[in-house]
DNA sequence: GACAGCCCGGCAAACGTTTGCCAAACTGGT
DNA sequence: ACCAGTTTGGCAAACGTTTGCCGGGCTGTC
């Protein structure tokens, strides 16, 4: 019968406080909108009372609709899982927050129709920006560049073309494992990757490479194993696993992701072989767990939590008309 | 001079399809929305091809205000960077998506001010369901139970009277800790917790205890210790300095949280206890790292993947006008 | 007193969609 | 030929907000 009895206290709107402060709705919403000057003090203060009585709060839908500004910015991340990556949506959601948006999350699972779903999805919501974390290739992203949609691509390039970028210089992140492991006199290195890696662990491998070049080591002297896999903790066990394959352990191994990390210290245990004594590994990201649990571990600190303002402050260049650009923080090797 | 023009694809609308294939927006919409019988075969077909050929994707802005529904789902959850809180995002990302809705995620730090906020937020963003991971007493969170916004608690129950739930058994968790440290023949045993702890905790404590005097060992051969603090880690470094303060290590600690527990073990490390040889510990939520860099920890496992699907279900269970309901999931004691 | 300028505020048209209601055209039965 | 019923589709009013434009009343100046 009465139904909406139940739980229906009627939202307040600006025609709520319009009658009740006798005023237009327009007036109202100048008011609320903090315009001043088109209002008398006492007919301000009076509406403000009532705003404030009543509790009222501008329904975003209805603004939005009319000024064409959603105040939501998307999110796409593969495996929230994965720390880092949590650790990128927690600093971009608030440094989101701060500056008025709200943020829509979704989880891509690395999977490039997942991605263009969403991508199709956010679309219809008019979220005003795009935040894509190690995004993939695909069609719908392709579309959404060329109509210039304001997008920062974080941690791993815009794979087709240009494109604002917040994340680290990961040669030079590689370069570093490299410079380390070296200045403790280890000389039997080995580097770990997954097969179809990203740009980003191709890079950070590729430093590694590099700079032991320069450093005098030969390229065949490195031993490279990959993996495919589903997560890095699995390609990390396993291509720790083709690595050793008969062979022995490393003094030196560098896994472009603390998560691959995980997976070849897992072998090693297994394995027996005693870590960071037998074997130093060098993982990227530096965890914050890796303090607690895993001091074996050296790793280079990407400073995620300061990613969220950095992203923010290229959506609203984007969104002032400039140019995409890139942003680089710096990283550092921590070991403990 | 025409800015406008450098990436302004103007969007296609109703209007547009409606326009090139001759028909009314009204006919349009019905059709889209898959409304048959009120068009004709040839017609249905006719729009359809535009729809497809112009990508028209109905605005959610403009659907959301008629119909007052925004198929936004809101997730208030403290610090992501827990990654028991990141699994339960994922999960419940991943179900709202299937079931056609999208989340905004909200970072509360686990501090009710923020709370507030982000429940004043959402309530203009016109959200159609909250879902609150470990929710704090606070205002506006009574004030929306009161106004019977469909709300499901997770993790932590309404720190302010009834509601839906979804959760663990946290009492029969804390006992199976007991159980299996009892059936190790250890007798020697401490409980660790954050001074202000979530009814989570205590109940986690209170069945640990209580299984252990079920046992016959008496309430004050349990050794107890707690602290404040920021993150879990740091609460469970600190609670099990004050529970060792000159005296020995226990033979079995329960650690209410995973966190809590990686914060005794770097203790344990600090003072070269060996852990699992000498102090058996066990936490709780059996985060994924555990199997990979932990295999020393205990663990009750918690089917966080399992819970996206129960909370989905709740939701629309209140949507629907049923009751709240609780919904405990089963958990398993994990030793490696 | 005419006029310009300002202050205060309302009217009404958007924004993109959904949907109740009406109506024209057709069907088939008498 | 008429009528009832069905099929097909359009009109226009919402939904809650913002904002361009207009206008009435006031002040001050010539």
């Amino acid at each position: 019968m009465n139904r909406k009895r139940v739980s229906a206290h009627q939202p307040v709107l600006l025609a709520t406080v319009a009658a009740k402060a006798g005023v237009s709705i327009a007036t109202v919403s100048r008011i609320v909108n903090g315009e001043t000057g088109r209002a008398s003090a006492e007919t301000i203060e009076r509406v403000q009372k009532i705003v404030g009585a009543l509790g009222y709060r501008p329904n975003h839908v209805g603004r939005a609709l009319r000024r064409r500004e959603s105040r939501i910015v998307a999110m796409l991340s593969p495996n929230l899982d994965n720390p880092a990556m949590a650790a990128i949506a927690a600093s971009v959601e608030t440094a989101l927050r701060s500056a008025g948006y709200v943020m829509i999350l979704c989880d891509t699972h690395d999977r490039a129709e997942l991605q263009d779903e969403y991508l199709h999805a956010m679309r219809s919501q008019a979220v005003q920006g795009y935040v894509l974390v190690n995004a993939v290739q695909s069609e719908a992203l392709s579309a959404s560049v060329a109509r210039g949609d304001p997008i920062v691509f974080v941690g791993r390039r815009n794979p087709a073309g240009a494109g604002s970028f917040v994340g680290i210089d990961n040669r030079r992140a590689g370069a570093d494992a490299a410079d380390h492991l070296w200045a403790q006199g280890i000389r039997d290195l080995a580097v770990i990757h997954p097969t179809q890696g990203s740009s980003a662990s191709r890079d950070r491998v590729d430093g590694f490479v590099r700079r032991l070049k320069e450093l005098g080591l030969p390229c065949e002297a490195i031993r490279q194993a990959s993996a495919l896999g589903l997560s890095h903790l699995e390609v990390g066990y396993a291509a720790a696993q083709r690595l050793i394959d008969g062979k022995s352990w490393p003094g030196g191994l560098l896994c472009p992701s603390d998560m691959m990390a995980y997976g070849a210290y897992r072998l090693a245990l297994e394995k027996g072989i005693r870590i960071p004594e037998t074997c130093r590994i060098v993982g990227i990201d530096d965890n914050a767990l890796n303090a607690w649990i895993a001091p074996w571990l050296i790793s280079v600190r990407i400073p995620y939590a300061d990613f969220g303002a950095k992203v923010v402050g290229q959506l609203q260049a984007l969104w002032a008309g400039e140019q995409p650009s890139e942003q680089l923080l710096p990283h550092e090797l921590i070991v403990r």
